[in-house]
Parts: structure tokens; sequence; C-alpha cells
DNA sequence: TCAAAAGTGTTCCGAATACACCCATGA
DNA sequence: TCATGGGTGTATTCGGAACACTTTTGA
């Protein structure tokens, strides 16, 4: 058997958590119980067992913390800056999720009796603790450049929802205003909405059209080089 | 002081390099002196130290084996499942990074005394010890993504090269045959080649002009929202 | 004079953009 | 009946794709 005998870092995983509450792009962010940073809000993680993989650590945390679990997760970046814990060495690799927000909102302040967890707008964040400023950062850019060309945002709508909500979303992530006749036009046009026989109900106008995202038919395209892109 | 007193994974970098030689992608690669995987080649890498980012860390190792400084380099993935390394548990920050292969050639087999290195062509790589087989993937995969909107491809060109240089590249990496005068048109009209006051010598054919890569103004252009896009 | 790569414009087609009005619903 | 958002088509513009011949050079 082989070891190494040299001084480690600790090794920990964060989570910058997406949902869309409304008409708002908001993370989930945990209030810190002791120091170092105590009252400041973190996003959820902690250390990487010997046993588990990053992901499987990360979604370990976010379960524990908050609830939440089988949502879409990435890995988003390692930081390991020397001095960015306190306490001492700790390298923490970084992953995002999207949850549907509509389905978890009171999930999550249910489940996270220890800790106190809130959802922030991503325009306005607490100070943070640690490194998470530039974590969320990162997470928000990559956000940002990948929802342009992989069909990320159905990760963040309900399974059924509406082309404005839709484009809605877009508008707000891409922070621009978009035509609606050309938007329905090309998203249509990917054929990869499917129109359910149902409607929008209890609003005080027409009803919309409910939509679903056709995964099955994406992965096949997919798969034969065909590429998402708004 | 807090500390962390649970066991750690250790940690390593490891560092897929590409070079451009004549009219192959290569990439460098280490032949393992002892088990495990004695005789089987190998991504350079090595432990990160507790006083340096994964970033200088992988620097470091690529200096050490390679003698190569001063390349670009990215963070591409970090890996971490728990048997990929048969000593015990190592999570390994992988970073890919680009050469001008054809300022360096010689210098690489020269300063890497100890170790053996060599250029392999990327569609005809040895057996790879641990899970570098798939930190390659990835690394081709991402190269492959990335230099379509990002001018990754003057990083592996000498500074000065001609437009065919530049298209064969292209070709090279996309897997894909580009039309001669398409190409030009597309990326002359970026303006971000320099045409320079020389010309190719010693070829036995109409000498091309020579061009280099504005970094100055791509990086001016880019802060103002401009992409590079080819 | 031959071989080998450099260099150069135009036409065509499809996609992106810009743009305005009627419809259905609940209050 | 009014306010609110849902839903629809066309004309124009711009960029991408296809395509072939002349020029320069050294051997």
């Amino acid at each position: 058997m082989y070891t190494y005998e040299y001084p480690r870092p600790a090794l920990s995983v964060d989570c910058v958590i997406f949902g869309l509450d409304e008409n708002e792009l908001k993370v989930l962010l945990i209030e810190r119980g002791h120091d170092p940073y105590a009252g400041c809000w973190a996003f959820p993680g902690g250390f990487v067992d010997m046993d588990e993989t990053t992901e499987a650590a990360a979604k370990r945390e976010l379960w524990e913390e908050t609830g939440l679990q089988n949502m879409f997760m990435e890995q988003l970046y390692t930081f390991s800056d020397v001095h960015r814990d306190p306490r001492g060495r700790v390298v923490s690799v970084a992953y995002y999720a999207l949850v549907k927000l509509s389905d978890v909102k009171d999930q999550v302040s249910a489940s996270s009796d220890a800790q106190k967890a809130e959802w922030f707008p991503v325009n306005s964040l607490p100070a943070l603790a640690f490194d998470h400023a530039k974590i969320f950062d990162t997470a928000f850019t990559r956000l940002k450049g990948k929802v342009r060309y992989q069909p990320l945002g159905f990760e963040l709508l309900p399974e059924k929802f509406t082309l404005s909500q839709l484009q809605k979303l877009y508008e707000l992530i891409l922070n621009k205003e978009l035509d609606k006749r050309n938007f329905r036009k090309k998203i249509l046009s990917m054929a990869l909405l499917i129109e359910l026989p149902e409607r929008q109900k209890g609003v005080s106008h027409r009803a919309a059209k409910l939509y679903q995202f056709d995964k099955v038919k994406y992965k096949e395209l997919e798969a034969k080089g065909f590429s998402f892109e708004l």
C-alpha cells in the first residue's frame, strides 16, 4: 500500500442554489450560527467525507441543510485561495443548482430547523461569509452564459408553464427585453415544447396555454448534434 | 483557533497541455517511473502544497516536470471519484493549458531529464494511468467547445502566423473543413489581426502574409461586450 | 513550365429583427 | 365595459454558405 504523508488542505463543497420566485431570481442562503462569520450569510456547504465524491457531498449537504433534493446540479469551480477560510487551509469545490422554487418554497423553511435558511434576490444579497461573494459571481456569470445555449431555464420553472413565464425568465437572466412574437416563433420552432390540453386558471385575463419541456426529445436531438440556442 | 479533525482526502493537480505540431494537435504525457501504473503514461501533476493555490501548484508542477511556463492555463474540472487512485483517496483539480509548441518543442525534452516526457497526437494516445482518459476527454471537449467563442486558437500558434495556419488549426480542432474565402472574410472582419509587413520565407510557392493577434484590442472589445465567435 | 498554396467577390438563402392589432377573461 | 395579458403575420435586413479562377514562388 502507498500513502502520502504530507499535510493536506481540508476539502469542502459549497452550493449556489438558484430559484425563480414570481418575477425575481433568488438564491438560497444559510445564516451562520457560529464563528467564523457568525451571523453572516453563506451558501450551504460542508466537508467532504472520505467515501463520497464531491458531487455526493454537495447533494448530501443540501439535503441536510435545506431538505432539497433531485434538482439540476453541476460543478462550478474549485476555489483554493490560501486564506479563504480563517480557520486554516480549506479548498472548496463549488456547485450550482437550479430548483423549481414554486414546488419547494415551503419545504425549505420547514426542514431547516436548526439553521435559518432564506431566499434572497440576486440583486440584493447581504454580506456573505468567506469568499462566497466571489463564488456567487462565478455562479451567476456561468448561469447567464450557459442559459443561452443549454435548456437550463426549464429547471427553474414548474413542470407546466406558459410561454410568457418562459420569456420573462429569459429576460430576467439575460437582463434584456425580448420581442414576444420573435421569442415564441423561435422557441416553438425548436419543437421541444409539448403543448398541453390545459390552460392557466384563475387569472383575470385570457388564460394562457400551458407547455411542458420535452426532455426526451431534447436528449435525442442533442445526441444528433442539435444545439439549443436562444 | 478552529481546526477540523476529520480525515482529509489528498489534493492533487493534473495538467492537460495541448500543443500544435505542424498539422496535428498533441498533448504532453509523462511516463510513470514507479507504481502504481509504472510504465504507463499520465498527465503531469502532483500534490498541492499547503501554501499555494491549485493554480500555482499546477504551474509549479508543470515547470518542475517539463520546464514550461507562461502559457495560457485554465481550470478544467475537479475529479473526485473515490477509487480514482489505488493508493487512497485523492481528489484532483485538473487544468488545461495551451502552448506554442513551435517555440518550446526542444525545451521540453531537454529539461525533463528525470522523467520521459513526450508529445502524443490526440487521436492516438497510449493507455493512460488513473482516470486520465476521462480527464483528457473532458479537456478535449472543453477545448472544442470553447475555441468557437473565445480566441484560444492563437495560444497554440506562433506569434506570427498565416491565415492558412489559423484555418488549419480550426479545422483540426473542430474536425470539419472550412471554406477559405468565408473563413478569411469572417476572421478579418473582426479586425483583431494585425497584418505584418512580412511574409513567409522558404516556401516553394507564393509566400503568405504574416499576421499577429491583437490581444490589446480584443480585451478592449471584450470589455465593451463584443464576443469573438467563429 | 509545373506544382503548390495564396489570394480574392458575388450570389443566394435562411434567420433575426422590427413592428401593431384583435382576442378572451374576470373583475 | 374595462383592464390585463394572450395570441398572431409580414416585410426588411443581415449574416452565413456556396462557389472558381488568377497570382506568386521555388524547384
